[in-house]
DNA sequence: TCGACAATAT
DNA sequence: CATATTGTCG
């Protein structure tokens, strides 16, 4: 029994999740690219991992090829030489690479905003992940819609199937959306949506039909790992990570030069955006119950229907 | 070859 | 902002 809803999601926002667990956005995968494929990124040196060591496995190098990227690299030849400097203008960013911890932001930004407010611009400004535009969300996030209409219109088999069907609403529906209207709506507007949208679920299995490839998930080219929590020196660094903007490690790779949020003219805007907490663990390696064998990861969202 | 993701164009 | 389309990697 849930007593008094409050407002607490919120409450935890600034409290239980400087998670400096997973700090890293995309600088890490967006250098992965271009930078470090070009000429291997100046991780700084110093040793960005900390402690980590935790090899992260590499850059795997997606495209080696120059495909899109690779314009940028001036592959030719001199010039670019020795660019010492961050080609900020004129440089096209590599690609997105939606990691799972991404993902989860992404999920829980439109689960607390309600679909009312899940908009592609209000999303990438609660997740305050540095390098994100809004170009990315809404691409992402069209294919989040699509694979939630797709475990809606099928009734559910989604969710692998195994947990019941029948019943109904997922789990995840439950603390999605419906209740928790925006304490910081923008108008104040809001009253509970409660939306029938069902939300994110891990589903592990999934008959992939055929595809030969082992193709594990997706996080399989870009080193991505939620290692290093860059912000923070040791000096303090951020007061209390609140926005994880700026990356560290000195160039911030992706962005070109956007710094420039455009608040709505409006007038009340949104007072909030500050929010750098979510819950976010990955739960990866889930050996065990699977079960045999069958490692089968899954893209973010299985989205195989049939074809 | 097809499948899927992300980017881009409308 | 949402949708459709294209390109590329797998």
């Amino acid at each position: 029994m849930r007593e008094e809803e409050e407002p607490s999601w919120f409450a935890r926002f600034d409290e239980d999740l400087p998670a400096p667990d997973e700090l890293m956005p995309l600088s890490q995968s967006l250098i992965t690219r271009d930078l470090a494929a070009a000429f291997d990124i100046p991780t700084h040196g110093g040793g960005l991992p900390g402690g980590g060591a935790d090899g992260a496995g590499g850059p795997g190098g997606q495209e080696m090829n120059g495909g899109a990227s690779s314009a940028a690299g001036s592959s030719g030849g001199g010039g670019g030489g020795g660019n010492g400097e961050e080609p900020a203008r004129t440089l096209k960013r590599p690609r997105l690479v939606w990691t799972p911890q991404l993902h989860k932001r992404f999920v829980d930004a439109v689960a607390h905003l309600g679909i009312k407010n899940a908009v592609p611009k209000t999303i990438m400004q609660l997740m305050s992940v540095d390098g994100l535009t809004r170009e990315n969300v809404a691409s992402h996030l069209q294919k989040y819609r699509l694979y939630l209409k797709r475990m809606q219109g099928l009734g559910n088999g989604g969710g692998g199937g195994s947990h019941s069907s029948g019943s109904g609403t997922d789990a995840a529906t439950e603390h999605l959306f419906a209740t928790g209207p925006s304490p910081f709506l923008p108008q104040g507007r809001g009253p509970a949506v409660a939306d029938p949208y069902t939300a994110y679920a891990p589903m592990p299995a999934h008959p992939h039909h055929h595809h030969h490839a082992p193709q594990i998930g997706h996080f399989h080219h870009p080193a991505a790992r939620p290692l290093g929590h860059y912000g923070a020196g040791p000096g303090g660094g951020f007061d209390h990570g609140f926005l994880s903007r700026a990356v560290a490690s000195g160039a911030p790779v992706g962005p070109p030069a956007m710094h420039h949020h455009r608040m709505v003219g409006g007038g009340a805007a949104m007072g909030m955006m500050a929010p750098s907490s979510f819950a976010d663990e990955l739960e990866l390696g889930s050996r065990g119950g699977g079960g045999g064998g069958g490692r089968r990861e899954l893209t973010l969202f299985p989205t195989s229907g049939d074809h």
